[in-house]
DNA sequence: AAGATAAGTGAGCGATCGTTTACTTACGAA
DNA sequence: TTCGTAAGTAAACGATCGCTCACTTATCTT
């Protein structure tokens, strides 16, 4: 590790104490500290993505149904494993991340993509560049998550994260994307 | 500081070293480490949250215009300054943030505040929640600013922040809020 | 010119970082 | 039973961390 990652709290030494295990036992199974991190985030990552797909059908789900089965599977793993999302946060700022995405969302993209496609044939969807559909889909969602783990993330006030705040902004997320 | 700030990088003697002096010095400016970190962050938010305001009327612009300022000023912001951006997306996960906070958005709170409530008044803006509210009128536009500040967030791909994929991603943003 | 004060420095403190070394234990194969 | 190997450990290495100390230099007052 020449460059520093940006995930700090996550020492070798602190986490084997954590684990209740010697320094020296991580290393039989890491090469070394990164290789724990990038190792550990690819786990998370890939378990969020696959709770992410359940009950979703990219083939047999009208748009609505679909984006919502997505947003209940994603905040419903963030909102159950609040130390996941801390991590994958810190995560995704660091020059590490790039390791992760390129081993996780091969298949990941593939089914949103279908899901997409299909929404667009059936006059579902708006046809939209990669970037636009994306920060209207999900960054809506993951803003409320944050609101959410942060308790206070713009001034004084607090926000809560509430099934009816989800489906408000989902249904105005719709309205947004279809044609 | 007894926790970690999440904040690695920024380390005193580093710090030091790249501004050229000794970090005996930068204790004679700043009581600790975590008040230099924090006072900057101060700095550098209150700065982008003036420039955010630049030419921005809340009293005398319709819904549109002003966010549409808001955006223009906001991203042309992060795109000149992106150590500012990498710096504060830091921030944004650290329990120092809260510091900053509290002592800079009061103000902003208020103009910004008064410009939703003209707009609503004006029935230019659905009556809305304020963490759905901000999970639509501004998450997007950071979703557009993070995909370009770190190229490929999402998959192997690359996603470019341009004027039009900004401006497109806006009007759905105000399709979305106007009632 | 002389003294007071502010501003800055190099060197290094103890603590913690990632990592390694030398060693011990557990256990199936011969 | 003995041996080979895998799994684990305590201790500590050099490097770097935040931070301080003893000291020097620059600026101002009288």
């Amino acid at each position: 590790m020449i460059v520093k990652d940006g995930l700090d709290g996550f020492g070798v030494n602190k986490l084997a104490k954590a684990a209740g295990v010697s320094p020296a036992t991580i290393y039989i199974y890491y090469k070394d500290r990164e290789d724990l991190i990038v190792q550990t985030a690819i786990r998370v990552t890939d378990t969020m993505l696959k709770e992410s797909l359940a009950d979703f059908d990219p083939d047999n789900m009208s748009f609505e149904e679909g984006l919502r089965q997505q947003w209940k599977n994603r905040s419903s793993h963030f909102l159950n494993n609040p130390l996941d999302v801390q991590f994958m946060e810190k995560m995704r700022y660091s020059h590490l991340y790039d390791k992760v995405a390129d081993k996780v969302y091969n298949t990941f993209k593939e089914v949103m993509g279908r899901f997409y496609h299909n929404a667009v044939k059936r006059g579902e969807l708006l046809q939209l560049p990669t970037e636009v559909y994306w920060s209207l889909a999900f960054a809506p969602l993951y803003q409320l998550i944050k609101f959410h783990s942060q308790a206070k993330s713009f001034g004084p006030q607090k926000y809560h994260f509430t099934e009816e705040s989800m489906e408000q902004t989902l249904q105005l997320v719709l309205k947004a994307l279809k044609p």
